[in-house]
Parts: structure tokens; sequence; C-alpha cells
DNA sequence: AACTTAATTTGTGTCGACAATATGCCAAGC
DNA sequence: GCTTGGCATATTGTCGACACAAATTAAGTT
């Protein structure tokens, strides 16, 4: 419950998970709906296909299949095909031309490159946040802290939810940094990008533990005002995992 | 002659420029045509609408008027609406559902949150870069410099060259780095969007000879395969340019 | 039996038409 | 004079149909 605190509304997971048809009306008829949420079926369709690709429904490779996918949610090809578009311009997905799109895949190799500039880009977050922190934000920091070593001393819980509470903490951070841009960027779309690959090789082995003290270490910078330091235990932190996937690459 | 030999392909500028239909077939003929460039229409109207974007002909905050640029590019709405969701994609226009789509407009602060992701971001390809150069790669840049400063000097260069010796220069470098999502996130997202404000704001008032002294220390480092120097005379070089923005901003 | 070629099927690209919503304009009322 | 309401218009959202390309299956020849 603790776990999407500081998540951005459009990433809670969607509980009402409306069984398929997200068409407001049925094409021929009215809608006597007066609530109705002013939003469009490519915008639907746009968050569905994210989180069907996010989650793995739609696996690394897979091609994506207008026919099928209009059917299953029940709208027609054209807003599933701008759906798509937009997809393809966050890069989840790649169009080739007279063959569609095929949700993107990555190597180790294209990994890598996406830890290097997140290691570049949150260790800016980090200085920023210095800058801006008060001793409200170090307090909520701390209490995330403390809710994520509960889970993991619990033990029992679905790594699901330790690996959401690692992502949360990285979330408020960029938050904090005051940048929008920059959280938009991690955010919306390298973060993604990562939890793709992670679905695809089922999850590299952990380190709580490890992480875990790391993360303090940070907060402790943060609430001091360090941003110097700050930025470079977040960009050790992120290089460290890093790391190890090169390690993981060369084995 | 020598300014976009960095630019990436579909950067250069389209001097064939058709008059206007880029329809391959009208729409009920036959296409006799054997040679045909297997490209959407969709993939035409992206590129050319991002081409009015960043030139200024489509100018920020404008509506993007679907019948009335179908008509202008001779196509229909169809592929124009996915053009237009995958500029939205990349984050240059907004869609605003049952209202249309608006070419995105940055104020100040924004050209400022760029700018520091920008320091950040060609820090680290200045690093890697340092890393990868070797000879080849420096008299190259050091080919590009020249050529830039005799423009310089002949002083009756349009500043459009100069700026674009300038761009060169950047997309060498990120080239350099060999990281391809780098240079995909630079030079075809932020790059775009940094002229955008340029040409919003009519170009701020140009420092050449100064950026050139920097420009020469920066592949300095780079020759002597210094990546932490490179990183940090980078980061300065765009850290002068961002703060520039901040003065303008505070007066 | 294997390979090439023809035919069928599946899927993508594009269009035009219609419904729903927003926008602009004009008149009526305070 | 200014605001408010309602009408006409323009623009967006959605759909179904069709043309073309790719992929798959079937057929035919050596």
């Amino acid at each position: 419950m603790p776990s999407n605190a500081a998540l951005p509304p459009d990433k809670v997971p969607d509980n009402l998970d409306s069984p398929d048809s997200l068409a407001r009306k049925p094409p021929g008829k009215r809608t006597p709906d007066k609530i109705q949420i002013t939003q469009t079926l490519a915008d639907s369709a746009f968050e569905r296909l994210r989180n069907a690709i996010i989650k793995g429904e739609l696996p690394p490779g897979s091609k994506v299949n207008e026919p099928l996918l209009s059917k299953q949610y029940g709208i027609s090809r054209g807003p599933l095909r701008e759906a798509i578009r937009r997809l393809a311009g966050s890069k989840l997905v790649e169009i080739k031309p007279n063959s569609g799109a095929k949700v993107i895949s990555l190597n180790k190799s294209q990994a890598i490159e996406i830890y290097q500039i997140r290691e570049s880009l949150e260790g800016l977050a980090c200085r920023l946040a210095a800058a801006h922190a008060n001793a409200e934000h170090c307090h909520g920091l701390r209490e995330l802290l403390a809710n994520h070593e509960a889970q993991i001393q619990a033990e029992n819980w679905a790594q699901y939810y330790q690996e959401a509470g690692d992502w949360d903490f990285h979330y408020q951070i960029v938050e904090l940094s005051g940048n929008a841009r920059l959280f938009s960027l991690l955010c919306d779309d390298l973060y993604d990008l990562l939890r793709l690959y992670r679905v695809q090789t089922s999850g590299q082995p952990q380190r709580p533990e490890r992480a875990f003290k790391e993360h303090h270490q940070i907060v402790d910078a943060i609430e001091a005002n360090d941003g110097e330091l700050a930025e470079l235990l977040m960009r050790r932190h992120i290089s460290n995992a890093r790391q190890t996937l090169v390690r993981q690459l060369e084995s």
C-alpha cells in the first residue's frame, strides 16, 4: 500500500481494469452517459499498450498486430495506429514500413548505454535535489526507506514490491530535483526501457542490503545540502548496477 | 558545403523540396513508378512537419490544423494524424483531446531545464569520446574547427552557417561517444527543442570567439584521452551558455 | 523429395464519410 | 455596454472499406 506513493498518476496499476472495451460509444449508437472521462480512444489505447509492454504481456520483439489488438480493445484500427505511433515516438516500439511495429528488444550493450545515461542524469537529479530539499522532503525520503527496509525484513514479500520500493526512491529523488523535463525523461522514458529489459532477462540478482545502505548515504548528503556528494554517491550507486551488467556481459 | 558533414541523414536540408504533393499514388490510380522510396506517407509527413517546426514555419504555440496541412501536403488526414502523434511522442507538439495539437512553446525556465540536462549529457558524451578517440577522429575535429574559424573570419557568412558549425561540433562529439542512445537522445530530441527555442527568441547574442576557444580546449582534452577533463570542460562550456540564459531571465 | 512458382490469406497503408466536440458569431436581455 | 444564450461553422475523433505489400500455403516441375 505504500508502494505507489511516489508514482505519477499514469503509473498506478489500473485496478479497475475494465474487462475489455474501452470504447465510449458502440459504433452507431448514441452515448447516454453524461459522465465520461474526456479522453481519446487513442489515449486509452496508448496507456494500455504501454502497460502491456512494460508488464511483458507483449514481450520484446513481438509483433504488434493491429487487427488483433483492435478487436481486443474494442476499437477500430485508426486510434490504435495513432497510439502505436506515439509509442514509436517514445521509442518503445519500432516501425518498419509495410511490415508493422515490433516491441523494442534491448540487448545488453544497449542496456548499458541506457545505464550510462541514467547515471549521468540521476547524478544531476541528486545535485539539484540537494539544492532544493528541505526538512520535510528529507523526512519523506527517510520514511520511504524505512518502509522499504521493513519490506525487505519481512522477506516474504514478492520481489515485485521490493523492486517497486527501489523505483519509488529514485522517482522521488528525481521529482525533488524540480526539473520537470528531467522527470519526464527519466520516469516516462528511460525507466520504462529498463523495466522492459528486466522483464526480458527476468531480473538480475538483487543486492538489496547494499543498495539500501547506499540509499541512506544519498539521503544523508541531500539532507546536508551537499549537492556534489549527493551527485557522486548516486552516480556510484548506479554505476555499481551497470558494472554488474558489464560483468554479466563478459561472462 | 562542409556544414552538414556531421549531420545525420534526416537532418540535411531537403533541397529537392518537392513542390507539394508527397503522395506516391493519386488516390484511385495505379503507381507506374517502379523506382519508389519505400517510405510511408506518414513518414514523409513526419519529417516534413518536423522541419517546418524547427525552421519556424510553424511557430511555437501555433495550432496544427489537420485539414489545412492535409491539403497542403496532398495526403489525407489519416497519415497526417499518425505523423502528429509521433511528434507528440518526441514532445515537439502537445495534444489536447478534442482540441488538436499545438507546436510546443518553451519559456526560459524550460529552456534552462533542457540546458541542465544537456550539460550533464554532453559531459558524459565528452568523457566517452575521450575514451574512444583515436588520432584520425581528432584530426577530423580539428578540421571542423578550422572550417568553423574560417567562416567566422570571413564574417559575411550568414549567422545560420556559423550556428550550424557549432551544432556540427557537438554532433560530432556525441557521435564519437559511441553511445547510440545518447546520440539519439541529444541529436534527435533535445537539440531540436533548443533550436526551436532559438527560433522563438530569434537567437540570443552569439559569443563566437569565446566558444571557439573552449571548443579547442575540449579537443585538446579528448586528444589527450583525458576523459575527466573533457567532461569538465564541456560541462563548463554549456554551463556558460546556460548562465547567459539565466541572466537574461533575471533582467 | 526438394525446389521454384503460383495462389491465397493475412496485415498494413490510405482514404473518404460521419459523429461529436469545440469555436466563433450574432442577437437578445440585463 | 457588457454579458449570456444559442446557432452556424470548422475541426477533431472514429469508423469501415479498399488497395497494396508481405507472408503463407498450395501446386507443379524436374
